[in-house]
RNA sequence: CGGAGUAUAGCUCAGCCUGGUAGAGCACUGGUUUUGGGAACCAGGGGUCGCAAGUUCGAAUCUUGCUACUCCGACCA
């Protein structure tokens, strides 16, 4: 992408609105403008960085088994009214009227949808199990939406649901899901913990919320510090083998939010130097609630004996819109941001150092091609601007890796990189720097992992 | 919903106290010179001062009402 013809609207300014860091430097780096509270518009670069998240999300929810389709926004009133959740939900629900008079709400989520979905359908244990998940924009009317996408009122959210025949099997699910977070995480350069968790208004009795470390974090989270660099199951990890192991053993060290805190079991199992105590990002949070909305809404299926049972449910959700927000709160300095190569809006910056110097365009040309040629995602900034504005700009949308390119080192046959998150910079031969970046790039693009 | 604040150019803000016909920096347009960390100079364009009512000869400025946005709290992927 040639960054002149490119729509990236970055400020120079910090808007007012914006108080913490993720917010300030969304809406800086071009990635965010906000449409009024608690809604945002996802410019190009953002909007390049959610489909990221979301290809990674999908690759991992299909491989633990799990099948992508799409419910509607808009629902109908009827089959909250069916599970008892229309009039429990309050306000935070957003509630419309069509043209008919006909109750209409802006889904806040969908377990009653696809407990319809699944009610129609699903007759037979044979059918099971089955975990369906959608990738789609909910709305919930937050009393005070605030830190830009993190707690908007529109969000876009992955939210998967398990149907199983008993507790045992909906375990089986729920363990896939656990397994499959935890890549999922690891894979956006996130290190995600799983830790207990309340069942919040859905209800239920086996629940993780998966939390990221950051001192802007919403929550006040306590957990043993060992699980902050556990090794993450790999992808030839077996979902049909039994999982319970892998959960155990990250289960087994102490890690628990505000609400569910047990100092006295914290401060018994996690030895002094251990313990860490610190606010975290919710990103995720998978929960078994067993027959909550197949009681009410019947759905049910034969078992083996002939009988009707109704299944057991658990739900399983990931908040995109707030994850680039995490990763952000992660990664970044006093510059700007400093993307994971795997969720990076571009992989390279190339820097045309004077694209008024014939031999120098040239050259860039030359490896904008190369780039794109071997598989690079690049944005090339052939601007007519001051070498300072370019880096100033590179350094804010915080591409991995910038290759500088500039009559200095051209006269040799030179170039340089630069990695972003270190500062380190390297100069190599004109001819040898796609491969140099290819091999740094590969392998944290951390989709072979 | 309770508490606190803000609203003036695309952005960040000054002007308001003490009423007199609107400013700066950045951004933008044209030109010249520049070019390895947000270049310099010259010349320009751009604002119903959030909205409405009131006070006044006169309101960005004072008064009242409304709206939007932000922050703190309760609530939440």
């Amino acid at each position: 992408m040639r960054l002149s013809r490119y729509f990236l609207p970055v400020l120079r300014d910090v808007p007012k609105e914006a108080e913490i860091v993720s917010h300030r430097l969304m809406l800086r780096a071009g990635m965010l403008k906000q449409e009024a509270a608690g809604l945002y518009a996802w410019l190009p670069l953002g909007y390049r960085v959610l489909r990221k998240i979301q290809a990674i999300i999908e690759q991992e929810q299909d491989r633990a088994g799990a099948h992508e389709m799409l419910m509607p926004t808009i629902q109908s009133a009827d089959l909250w009214r069916e599970s008892g959740r229309y009039d429990a939900y309050g306000k935070e629900m957003l509630r419309i009227t069509d043209r008919h008079e006909r109750d209409m709400l802006y889904g806040p989520t969908n377990e009653e949808m696809i407990t319809d979905i699944f009610r129609a359908h699903v007759r037979s244990y044979k059918d099971l199990p089955l975990n369906l998940y959608h990738i789609q924009w909910k709305f919930r009317d937050e009393i005070r939406p605030r830190f830009g996408t993190m707690r908007s009122r529109e969000f876009l959210m992955k939210d998967a649901y398990s149907f199983d025949l008993d507790l045992g099997r909906a375990r089986e699910a729920y363990n896939r899901m656990f397994v499959s977070y935890l890549r999922t995480f690891y894979r956006m350069g996130l290190t995600a913990i799983p830790m207990r968790a309340e069942t919040g208004p859905i209800g239920g009795d086996l629940s993780h919320e998966f939390i990221v470390l950051a001192d802007t974090g919403e929550s006040g989270v306590f957990c043993h510090a060992d699980l902050l660099d556990k090794p993450i199951p790999t992808h030839d990890v077996d979902y049909l083998s039994d999982l319970q192991p892998i959960v155990d053993d990250w289960t087994s060290l102490y890690a628990a939010t505000e609400d569910m805190i047990d100092m006295a079991e914290f401060e018994s199992t996690v030895p002094e130097d251990k313990r860490i105590a610190a606010r975290g990002i919710e990103v995720g949070q998978v929960f078994y609630f067993g027959t909550k909305y197949s009681d009410p809404l019947g759905a049910t299926v034969t078992d083996d004996e002939g009988k009707e049972v109704a299944v057991h449910m658990g739900s399983y959700g990931i908040g995109l819109t707030r994850v680039a927000p995490a990763i952000i709160e992660a990664n970044h300095d006093d510059d700007g941001i400093i993307w994971p190569v795997s969720v990076a809006p571009f992989e390279v910056a190339l820097i045309n150092l004077k694209p008024g110097d014939k031999d120098c365009n040239t050259a860039n040309e030359g490896l904008y091609q190369s780039l794109t040629n071997a598989g690079i995602e690049v944005l090339y900034d052939d601007r007519d601007l001051g070498a300072g504005a370019k880096f100033a700009t590179a350094d804010l949308i915080g591409l991995p890796y910038q290759l500088i390119a500039g009559p200095r080192g051209l006269k040799n046959n030179e170039v340089e990189i630069k990695h972003r998150r270190t500062g380190e910079r390297e100069t190599v031969s004109t001819d040898a720097a796609v491969a140099r970046l290819l091999a740094l790039i590969e392998p944290e693009r951390r989709d072979k992992i």
